[in-house]
Order: C-alpha cells, then structure tokens, then sequence
DNA sequence: TGAGTTTATGAAGAATTATTCAGTTTTGGA
DNA sequence: TCCAAAACTGAATAATTCTTCATAAACTCA
C-alpha cells in the first residue's frame, strides 16, 4: 500500500488552469459521494476517481496518496465548523450570558447539522489521516472565540475559567455527535438544540455559583 | 477480501477443551494488544494470530471473519460500560436527585476510564463492525436504567421525561469521548469528573424548573 | 499559428491481505 | 494404552488496492 512517508499531507500541486480546479473540486465532491453511498473501508482512489468523470492518474496528480485526500476533505469540513463558532461568538458580545451561549449553541448545532452526513462519514477517518491534530487545533479556535465572547459578558463578576469552557465545548460538540451517530430523527434533532442550549445555560451559571462558593467559605 | 456475508459477527465454535479457552483469550488480548501498538488500518488477522503465539488457521477456527473478531472485542467492552451504568443506577435508587446523577456520571466515567486504550481504540471500527446497532442497544439499556432510577427520586415531583434523559446520556457519553479522543491529561481526566457531575446535575434540575414554568403558563 | 506548459490517461507493477483446507499434533476418557 | 474428537498449522489462493509513468490531449499567449 504506502510504504513511504505518511505524513504527507500536503497536496502535490495547485491548479493553474481552471479546468484543473474544476477537476480538484470534482474530486473533492466524489469523495465525499463515495464515503456516503459505498461506505468507509470501500473507498478506494480507484472508485473516487470514476466516480469523479476523471482517472486515477489525475488524481494522484494533486494527492500524493490517500490520505491527503481525506485530509484535505476533512480539514474543509472543520474549517467550517471552526468559522460557524467564531462568527457567532463575534456576534453575541457583550450579550447576556444567557444569550450568548444560546447563540453559540444554535450555531454549532446548526453547522453540524447542515451537512450531517459529512460529519459522520468524515468521522471514521478522523484517527488515520492526521484528524486528531486538526480536531484540537480546531478545539483550540473554538475555545479561544469563547473565551474572548464570555469576557465581554456584562452580568458575570469574572469569567469562566478555562476548564469550564472546555468542558462546555466538549458537551456540546460530544452531545451532538452521540445523537447524530445514534440515527437521529429530525424530532430528536430539533430538540436536540433546544436542549443544548439549556443544557450549556444552566452549566455556566451553576459553575460560576460554585466558584463563588468555594472563594468564600471552602468546605463549609 | 470479504466476498460471502457481511453479517456474520458470530463466533464460529466455542472452545470445549481448557487449551482453546486460553486460545481464543489470547487472541482477544491480541487484538486489542495489535490495535493499540499498531494502528487500525494495520491490524491484520495474519498479524494477531502471530501476537497471540498461534497461527492464523487457528484464529479462523474461531471467527469466521476478521469483522467477528472486532465484533468479540467491542460487545465485550461496552458491556462492561453497560453493567457499570446498571449497577450504579440501582445502587442510588431512592437517593436525592443530585446523588443519583452524581453516582452514575462517576460510575461511567471510571468505568470508561479504566480502560482508555482501549475506549479509544475501538471506536474507529464502531461504524464497519456493527458497531452502532451495538452502541444503539447499550445507549437503550443504560436509559432504561436511568429513567427507572429517576421515578424513585423522593424530591422531585414526577422523572424528567425521555429527552432529558436521552439528552443527558448523549451529554456524558459525548463529552467523556471527546475528551479522550483530544488526548486528555490527567488532569483533565479528574476535572471531567467532578464537572460533568455538575453539568448533568444542574441540567436535570433546570429541565424540571423549566417544564413546570412550561406547564403552568406557556409563553408567559 | 505553434511552441511550451499544464493536464489527463489507464494499463501495469508491486504489495498486502483475508481466508481456506489438507494434513499434523494434542487431548481426555474408556 | 489407544483412539476419536478437538485443536492447531501455515503455505497457497484469490482478491484488492495503492501508486507510477510513459504517452497523449488540451490549453495559453506571444
């Protein structure tokens, strides 16, 4: 299969002409395409390349290997992930907490959601191709927007400390993948987003209450 | 590769002398073993037969696919999962709300915990092994037990309906994976702990508050 | 128009892998 | 001790799959 070194990730040439970027994007798309109808492990260079009107050759024209392909799908996806939060959290400073979690919540529930089935599929692939490094580095975008947001909340004394967002983010991103993994019905979906949002509320403000607790009288 | 069916995650015979008790263990261990130190995509049967100091021959003696071999192992590990929620939701029958959350998130989390490895590397296969119809029916069994556990609560006045229930398990369950799929520290593994508890605990008391607010005048 | 560059082709090569089965070894009871 | 059942062996088979490369087509712009 590869015996060469696999953390080339990084593809081997741009288009110049716009037929090639119409190529690249037509295999982009046949990945996905493939990944959602044939499944996973049935996804082969062979099959993405048909499947996109163009021959194998021509893919390993801008791909160096398999992975890279995969990983250029995957990171497309999380930067969409990654700009639906930021915009969001830019939009609702200096909001009430309770509307700022609302917004950022619906908006990650709703950029999932959008293209579900790329979600899932891209999943599986996540641990082979380099996923892990992209997730946390996305992680990190995300965290870092909120953290920014939170500290412009005009009815909390301090901000949440770090830990808490984390596991804010860690609900809210891990809650939506469980239920969409789980065959999630539209109904399920739907309250799936309301929930989240009451959810994530009622964790920032009982975490804060905690803190304050614990500042003025520990183990009281 | 695989030619016949692909449903057949049935072992193929069980062991009757002592000597191929201890084969098919090994070869359990093995996989798992293969599947930490070498990765998914590399995990060959030809290869766990050899770490498990038998022939391949033999490891088709008892699963007639490699699929059925990952199949073993998973079932085994969300069992495990499975009980440790029942458990812990019987044990906190009749208790106050708070404790009974707080009982079952840390029952999971350690039981989740114990074996991190391997939590984290059977999830890549889930989705080809029949993972989510397996995933399906535990996320059933360990509900099941909550909401049991819930209707015994003395201090609220009736159990919180099945999407909070199944929010709260998607909440749990997801945060702890996503946690561990970001490479968790130490330290991290201990705060997701003790704030998850927090999460879930005022999750479940705010989706009662706002029920009753619901039912008492809608859209007040 | 035509030379030079970019892009596309797809059969062939090299490797790997899942699975079988005919034959050998081991076991446990009569 | 002896033998039938159980367990084990591992080379061979039959598919797949990734990737390359020599060749051909299409495009750009002077």
């Amino acid at each position: 299969m590869q015996a060469t070194a696999r953390h080339d990730f990084q593809p081997r040439k741009t288009p110049v002409q716009t037929r090639a970027a119409v190529t690249v994007g037509a295999i982009s798309e046949a990945t996905i395409q493939v990944l959602l109808s044939d499944g996973g492990h049935r996804l082969t260079t062979t099959r993405v390349a048909a499947r996109a009107g163009v021959s194998v050759g021509t893919l390993y024209q801008y791909y160096p290997n398999k992975q890279s392909l995969l990983f250029a799908v995957l990171a497309d996806h999380l930067e969409k992930i990654a700009v639906a939060v930021e915009t969001a959290c830019a939009q609702a400073r200096h909001k009430p907490l309770a509307d700022m979690v609302r917004v950022v919540v619906e908006a990650f529930v709703d950029a999932k959601m959008e293209r579900t089935d790329i979600s899932l599929a891209l999943y599986q692939f996540a641990a082979d191709v380099g996923g892990p490094a992209l997730v946390k580095r996305v992680g990190l975008r995300a965290r870092k927007a909120l953290e920014g947001m939170l500290q412009t909340a005009p009815d909390i004394e301090s901000p949440p400390d770090k830990f808490a967002i984390e596991i804010m983010f860690a609900a809210m991103a891990g809650a939506t993948r469980q239920v969409l993994e789980s065959g999630a019905s539209p109904v399920m979906i739907r309250n799936l987003r309301r929930h989240l949002v009451v959810l994530c509320q009622s964790y920032m403000t009982a975490q804060l209450a905690n803190r304050r607790v614990e500042a003025n009288g520990p183990a009281a």
